[in-house]
Formats: structure tokens, sequence, C-alpha cells
DNA sequence: TATTATCCTATCGATTTGATAGAGTATGCA
DNA sequence: TGCATACTCTATCAAATCGATAGGATAATA
């Protein structure tokens, strides 16, 4: 399942994007348009701040404002960054790898087997999918 | 993430697949070839039995079989069963399907967008690979 | 200097997860 | 019949996660 904070930060983002010029937007304009808890937000944003997506300017006329083009945001940088990992169990994970304990050869595992597809399928998507195309 | 629920149900039900005949065996083997905590299994082969993927049989020389051809077994069917939608958001799951309180319009929603992409991507890969496949 | 709005940490209740305990029930066999 | 075996079922529990909230610190504007 996505989490509401993955959910919450597309849709800020989204709605970031569907603006034509990039000044900064107020976190209340944006829970209150997208009907997000204000707090919840605060947080969330603050993370896609911290790692890269956007920017953020403090005091009046302040707010957050993407900072790259919209068709320059791929999906993979923004769902590792809200979500983690895309892949559903470490062991088939690109940037989030771990071993599992319990499974004494990955190449003969069954999970592992069926996962790795999930994995790339899924990475497909992400990967074909910018923020441009989502509002769209 | 996928849950260990899942993953042991699958690891379970891929052991039993290798097996030549289909003679009951015990929860216990199971666990023990498993690497898997017996009391845990135990609720979790309860499950696919009750969903018709397992038979059962108690008392001496009692256990769990399969009861259809590992070629028969669809992931799709063992993920719903075990980890239930396949969907990352209920708004886009076919058999587990729930509106958005937050989300006024499906339609013009971008997370609804991209996540449609990506079930169908998963669905495929559930769609083509059988519980025999797993254990080639 | 006052106001505005982001920054940051801490906390909290509810839910889920993974695991365990223990009594009940059906089967096979001597 | 009686006993051992192995699944059945319910109840419980600790830990982790999630979604949300509170409140003060910090920086920018006028």
């Amino acid at each position: 399942m996505l989490s509401k904070k993955t959910k919450y930060g597309l849709k800020a983002l989204s709605f970031l994007a569907t603006l034509e010029d990039r000044q900064p937007v107020q976190i209340a304009e944006i829970a209150k348009h997208e009907n997000i808890s204000q707090k919840f937000l605060e947080s969330i944003l603050l993370t896609l701040r911290k790692s890269g997506l956007l920017g953020s300017k403090k005091g009046k006329g302040g707010g957050y404002y993407l900072i790259k083009d919209p068709k320059d945001i791929l999906m993979t940088d923004v769902m590792r960054i809200l979500e983690g990992p895309i892949a559903l169990v470490p062991c088939v994970s690109l940037n989030f790898y771990e071993k599992c304990e319990d499974c004494p050869d990955e190449a003969s595992c069954s999970v592992h087997k069926l996962m790795l597809q999930v994995r790339d399928s899924a990475l497909t998507v992400y990967r074909h999918n910018t923020l441009a195309d989502l509002i769209k």
C-alpha cells in the first residue's frame, strides 16, 4: 500500500507543477487545495526540499516552489524519496539492498525470482513518467 | 513492502510444488525446511487451505498438500489471498476497490493516473507466473 | 521591531505485524 | 476402545509503523 505521505507528496508536487510561474506557494494553500492536514504536509514538503526537489522561502511571501522543470522530475526519484524502496523485498532492491537472513540462496529463491520481475515492471513505469506526464 | 506472511506463504507453496507426490507434508517439516516460525506458518497454511489452494489431513500421516497442479496456480490468486490488493491504492484496485475520500475526481488525479499504470504492470507479471514457473 | 511563514523536534493514539500459547477436534492405529 | 498425532481455532502480546498534532526556533520581509 502506498503511504499517505507519498500520496500527499505526489499531490502537492502535481499541484505546484500545474502553476504557470514558479512563485512560492504557502503550505496552507497547498493543504487546502488538496484536502490535506497542514501539519502533516509540512513534514512532507520539508522532506522534498531536503532531497532537492523543492525550494523554499521563509517569511512574508514565502512558501515552496519547484526547482526543476516538471518534465525533468522522474517518478523513480520521487518514489524513492517519499516511499523508499521500489522493490517489495530488500533482496531485490537496487538502492536499498539487504540480504534476507532466512534465505540461504537468492538464485534458487522463488520469492526472489517473482519479486525481481515485479520490481522491473514497476521501475519501467516510474522511469517513463515525469511529473509533467502526471498533470497532462 | 511484502509482508512476511506472503513471503512465507509463497515459500511454503513452492516447497510443496517441488515434491513429486502430493502426499501430506507436516507443518513442522515445511517450517524447518524454510526457516519459518512453525506457529506463524500454521496460520498461513490455514489461510491457504480456506481459500482453496491447499488441502489438509489431520492425525498421523497428516499435513498439507497442493490441491491443484502448480502450473494451474496463478500468482494473481496467491497474492490476493496472502497480501490482499495488488494495487497500491484502493481507488485503482480491481478486487478491493474503494473511493478516496479526499479526492474529488479520479480522472484528474495524478496519483490515480500513475498508480493505474503500476497496477497494470504488476498484474501482467502475476498473470504470467504460475507456481510452476517459480520453481523452475 | 513586528509580522509572517518555514524549520525542527518531540510526542501520541491507533493500527498492523509477526509471533506465541494453549485448548479443541479429527484421524489413524494398536 | 483408547491413545498418540497433527491440524484447528481463538486469544493475546510486544514491537513497529503510521498519520497526525503541538509548540517553539529561525529567517525574511516591511
